[in-house]
DNA sequence: TTATAGATTGTACTGGTAGTCTAATATGTA
DNA sequence: TACATATTAGACTACCAGTACAATCTATAA
């Protein structure tokens, strides 16, 4: 991306945590990063889209650390499962994820609004399958209820203990085990008593639908790359451009099992490449995304 | 209260479920309700300030049903805080309480920032009361966490509940009644582990100050009483208001334990008198609330 | 070096908002 | 009837997001 747009992004994100969202006008934002009112329109449709690039950007970095912490360990292993949330908590934290969040939680923007709840669903959807890989199938059942229960645990108590224990880091780390030691109980206990609020397969109703079946994705998708093929087909140079698109689109389209990393890989030189419209690679990149059930964990 | 205002109030709280707060602008307001700018202007200093005024009369509403659930009943009795959570999520799905709130989490506004903040303690309050009556003193260490925990797992679950379940009422019975055994498992689990997050007295720290020791406050209050006192001594056929108002002073300074609902009964004949000025009255009301901590219960 | 395309700028403009102010009018009460 | 008070309509301010566009800069390629 436009390292002068990202520059945008983060003078932006910095306004936006000093005086709040609302209180931040498109003029400050002018100002403070040195950029006109056109280029400003010129990188972004609105303040909203701004917003959500923000949160975008955050969140495939809390994304990345995340996983990183997962590599070389047990999946079920409880301690990896703390380490992962006190991660975000603290960049939750950091970056005052939750505030801004919560400031445009129900937005007069329905795209905003749109966005938030997506990447509520998400929270919800990958701690519901951590907690599958980390208590096991047999409880799974449970395991919807106990996912969104242990959100608003979570979330609770953090709002409660920052009241008091504003300054130390290290109550996050508590913070975030008391809650999961208290939800670890929880399944137990409903293992035990069988009660269910939630089926879990309702998750694939909340998440936006895999679209990988869905004629018209696939044309989406075809129609995507061709574009991008034809433009590279038209510049001397651009063949290895072309077997790179050739390859995601077999991937995607025809491979049992299609990875996401490799994609994710084969994406980036085509991101950085000034041959094509970026917007054009966003495009591509938002449906492999969609294909994947990516954007909301 | 002006019933033209309570007019205002009630047209204002239709247009706000139906559109939503922002989307709701003064304009609507007054085409809707039939007044004008001025008269608006001169019921609310502001479009924050109707909304809190929509909040405060649903929340004596709700506290007044809610009390009235308990009156004859054991207060230890569990079912009946599994209705009297029950009616406040009815109520708050009814009138797009949560919805209202959540548009303005964050506000803009300091002031209404602050009735927000301080409407979500008293709720987490009133239920770290209810449960010490449900549970047992010996309970109380661990009480304001659970407190804590289980507004954050009811409003979950009600949230992702009513993803599902929108039509029916019958499904808040469910949600209230799986949350509340949930919380009664926990607390057992934590009296065995004896493990705390946070102390119950840090409530009277998050919870605006009892002035009742306060000096300025007790001039105030005076100051306030005096004040009516001496309107009616300059009316003929006011003698009554005065006794009213003595009974107030008396039992607000030198009673032992204050009785709320005596003086709440006893403030009724002054509100409803035209001999006064309402913004008086109203004051007296707001020091009376302040005096038993009630404006956030 | 020059030509050209694309990015960037500054600024004026539209249309919307909340809230202020005021002179005129209506209403209820002594 | 007279007077105080409540209400009205609307003009007005100040702010905001977003649009439009002609002018200017910048990098690259001939």
């Amino acid at each position: 991306m436009n390292s002068r747009k990202q520059h945008v992004i983060k003078m932006s994100h910095q306004l936006f945590i000093d005086r709040g969202y609302h209180a931040t006008s498109i003029q400050d934002i002018l100002d403070y990063s040195g950029i006109s009112k056109g280029t400003f329109y010129n990188y972004f449709a609105s303040k909203n889209e701004l917003l959500i690039s923000i949160f975008k950007g955050l969140h495939s970095k809390m994304k990345k650390e995340r996983n990183e912490l997962l590599i070389g360990k047990d999946e079920s292993d409880l301690d990896v499962f703390i380490k992962q949330f006190e991660l975000q908590m603290n960049i939750n934290r950091k970056y005052k994820l939750f505030t801004l969040f919560e400031e445009v939680l129900i937005s007069p923007d329905p795209e905003l609004k749109q966005f938030v709840k997506e990447a509520q669903i998400g929270v919800i959807k990958w701690t519901f399958e951590r907690f599958v890989e980390i208590f096991g199938e047999d409880k799974k059942p449970y395991l919807l209820d106990c996912a969104i229960m242990f959100i608003g645990i979570l979330n609770q108590n953090m709002k409660y203990y920052a009241l008091e224990h504003d300054r130390y880091t290290t109550g996050v780390h508590q913070v975030v085990l008391y809650s999961v030691l208290r939800v670890e109980k929880m399944v137990k206990e409903l293992a035990t008593s069988g009660e269910q609020l939630n089926e879990p397969e309702l998750l694939d109703k909340w998440v936006p639908k895999k679209l990988k079946v869905n004629g018209t994705f696939q044309e989406e998708l075809n129609q995507s790359i061709n574009d991008l093929k034809k433009i590279s087909l038209e510049n001397h140079d651009a063949t290895k451009y072309i077997e790179l698109l050739d390859f995601i689109q077999d991937e995607l389209l025809h491979a049992k099992n299609p990875r996401a990393f490799l994609i994710e890989n084969t994406l980036v030189p085509l991101k950085n490449s000034s041959l094509f419209d970026s917007k054009q690679v966003e495009h591509l990149e938002y449906l492999v995304s969609i294909f994947f059930n990516e954007h909301n964990n």
